[in-house]
DNA sequence: TTTAGTATACCTACCGGTGTATATACGTAA
DNA sequence: TTACGTATATACACCGGTAGGTATACTAAA
């Protein structure tokens, strides 16, 4: 059996996506994903350089989805900042009442993988975070907010730090509350409910 | 050879922390923890049912000194709520200078294990998230803060996620922008600078 | 006929874990 | 004090399974 080049690639980086981010990088042996993608672990060796190579692809595979999702759970509700930003962690507490929410891949990817190793998944994640960082930043200042760079980087902290409590307790309280503490800080930093 | 049980026991869980917290709990093998320790991984298998309960005693070893040294760094210093927050975050800040700083070992761990294969460790992990914030709730309660569960959450929110990004970027800024939300949610919740 | 892509089978290293022999500390009785 | 038995603690050697990765033969499209 043959289908093309790209569809068999995308096989494989679906299986590799689903099972990394279900178990985590370094509990998902080469073999399952060849399992999973219904193909053998010689093509999968055909299409990546090795696991590596895999993982890396994996993440970049998602980085684009996943900014598309965050910036869609903000722009698709009409208002201001503090209210798309509401809307932004009123998402995240949705989504931890799935079983199937494992936390943000890029950071426990980070978590996962030794520093020194400088695995080639750590840049990418870095990458992705510095993005919606800065996509943040260029969204509060067409807000006319004070100190956007500031105020974006404080709303990432309040992004991971919820992910990461959520993680651990598996309760959205930790979500209310940092879209309660965005509020704030928002409101501090000028922004008013009803402005835009 | 023999020590007394006691000291070999400490030697591997001393050895074992030191692995798992800087490579990752899946990186280090029984064997590198015995090689560390200088034992034989008979001995490990002595002292401990399997390599999950080696790491549950990691996790569990590593709670009650993490708690005192986040405590520490705040009543070390006279002041507010406040200003004891912000030495919270500038001690943060500090320990991302060293590269042997990897993060939160709760936060990794639970970042590392799947979920459903309810592994010991994940309980502990959440317990010393626990038990930190409810220590936050009490401290800002005696301060007369206004609602200070919320207050206690937010902060183990921002504490979380400086510690995520700072491990994604390398990046003290992350810690300081933390410090200055938190100082600005006190704040608002009714924290002086000068008060206490 | 060539060549990109897939399958079978296999390799070596290392994983977590164990069977068993041995060495030492310590309570007990002579 | 000494001799000894026993529980405790460590060492050595080993196991089956599985990890990442590969040699090679085959298959199907161009």
């Amino acid at each position: 059996m043959r289908g093309t080049a790209e569809e068999t690639r995308r096989r494989i980086l679906k299986a590799a996506g689903k099972l990394f981010y279900d178990r985590g990088i370094r509990n998902v042996s080469v073999d399952a994903v060849a399992e999973e993608a219904e193909v053998t672990k010689r093509t999968i060796y055909y299409h990546f350089e090795g696991k590596d190579a895999l993982v890396a692809a994996y993440l970049e595979a998602r980085n684009a989805p996943v900014l598309a999702g965050l910036q869609r759970a903000m722009t698709s509700v009409e208002g201001s900042a503090i209210e798309q930003t509401k809307a932004l962690f009123a998402m995240l507490a949705e989504q931890v009442k799935s079983p199937a929410w494992k936390g943000c891949p890029f950071a426990r990817a980070v978590a996962e993988l030794p520093a020194e190793l400088d695995h080639p998944a750590l840049e990418i994640a870095a990458n992705h975070k510095a993005a919606f960082e800065a996509w943040l930043r260029e969204r509060f200042a067409a807000d006319g907010l004070d100190d956007s760079p500031l105020l974006a980087r404080q709303i990432m902290v309040l992004l991971d730090g919820a992910i990461t409590e959520m993680l651990i307790h598996r309760d959205a309280a930790y979500a209310e509350a940092a879209a309660a503490a965005a509020a704030t800080l928002l409101s501090v930093h000028g922004a008013s409910v009803h402005d835009r």
